[in-house]
DNA sequence: CTACCAATAT
DNA sequence: AATATTGGTA
């Protein structure tokens, strides 16, 4: 009956996702307070990878000059106007849950398990900078969703075309864990196997990407403006510019159970997977690392 | 009081 | 449609 434990762990080592893979990732979300405590409102656009600005009252001031090409609207500044920012009060812009951020979502969840997989903790789990609890959250609360939806469905052929566009968009580019369709696990005791770090760390490395890429889905996702040059035209698929590491997050980590502490990984790998859209799967690559 | 979750709003 | 925000509850 116990077996368990000796099972999930095998089972645990498999799906290992890698810890290169798991924990250093990092985004340049940046908080709007923070960005303005730095003072970052470029003029020079330095458009937030996966944030998408959503700019105030673009009103007038159009940015002249390529009516079509860059819309980097720089939101308030362009020179132009508002001179006052709304200084606190600001709202952050919308996370854009890239393919990657997905995944790192999901091996997260898959890690923890259903049953730990609780905002905070996925949150913390994935050390995205900038990544709040509610934008788990909901995240999470989609997320699940679509679990239940495809466990009534399994039954493959019937969909005609091959693709349930409609079905699961970006949920299905990341392969989803097995055990994830059936939980049997309410209760009993499950040792964890490990806490969160917590985070404690600061780093002054200069690393940047630059401009990565982005080419969007010309079909999907019509808006945006990033610069679209470089073009993986039909290759599909799009990055992100990642990197740099910012830790901000900062909470009592007490939860339970089995203090494993486990140090931080210094990696910085960046996982630059290259998004299988859709079909394929291919799972990671269980580097096998110990 | 904090965090979760489901519902609801944008 | 995808995220955010809110409200009730544990």
């Amino acid at each position: 009956m116990r077996e368990d434990e000796s099972n999930w762990f095998s089972k645990w080592e498999e799906e290992l996702p890698s810890p290169d893979d798991l924990m250093p990732l990092s985004q340049t979300l940046i908080t709007p307070d923070l960005a303005i405590a730095f003072d970052i409102r470029s003029p020079h656009n330095h458009h937030t990878p996966s944030l998408q600005h959503h700019q105030q009252p673009p009103p007038i001031s159009t940015p002249s000059s390529q009516p079509n090409s860059g819309e980097f609207d720089s939101p308030e500044l362009g020179g132009g106007g508002s001179g006052d920012e709304p200084a606190r009060t600001l709202k952050r812009p919308r996370l854009v849950w890239t393919p990657q951020l997905h995944k790192r979502f999901v091996d997260a969840v898959a890690h923890l398990g259903i049953k730990n997989a609780v905002p905070k903790t996925i949150m913390q789990l994935m050390s995205v900078d900038g990544l709040t609890r509610e934008n788990v959250a909901s995240h999470l609360q989609k997320y699940r969703l679509y679990l239940k939806r495809m466990q009534g469905l399994s039954s493959g052929s019937g969909n005609g075309s091959g693709g349930d566009p409609a079905t699961d968009h970006l949920f299905a580019s990341s392969p989803v864990p097995a055990h994830f369709l059936h939980q049997g696990r309410p209760n009993s005791d499950h040792y964890l196997p490990y806490v969160p770090v917590a985070a404690l760390q600061q780093q002054h490395h200069h690393q940047h990407i630059a401009a990565a890429v982005a080419g969007h889905h010309p079909q999907l996702q019509p808006r945006y403006g990033q610069i679209g040059h470089f073009g993986s035209p039909r290759n599909g698929q799009f990055e992100h510019p990642f990197l740099s590491r910012q830790s901000h997050q900062q909470q009592s980590i007490h939860r339970v159970g089995t203090p494993i502490h486990n140090s931080v990984p210094s990696s910085y790998v960046d996982d630059l997977e290259s998004a299988n859209g859709v079909n394929d799967d291919g799972e990671d690559k269980i580097k096998g690392k110990c």
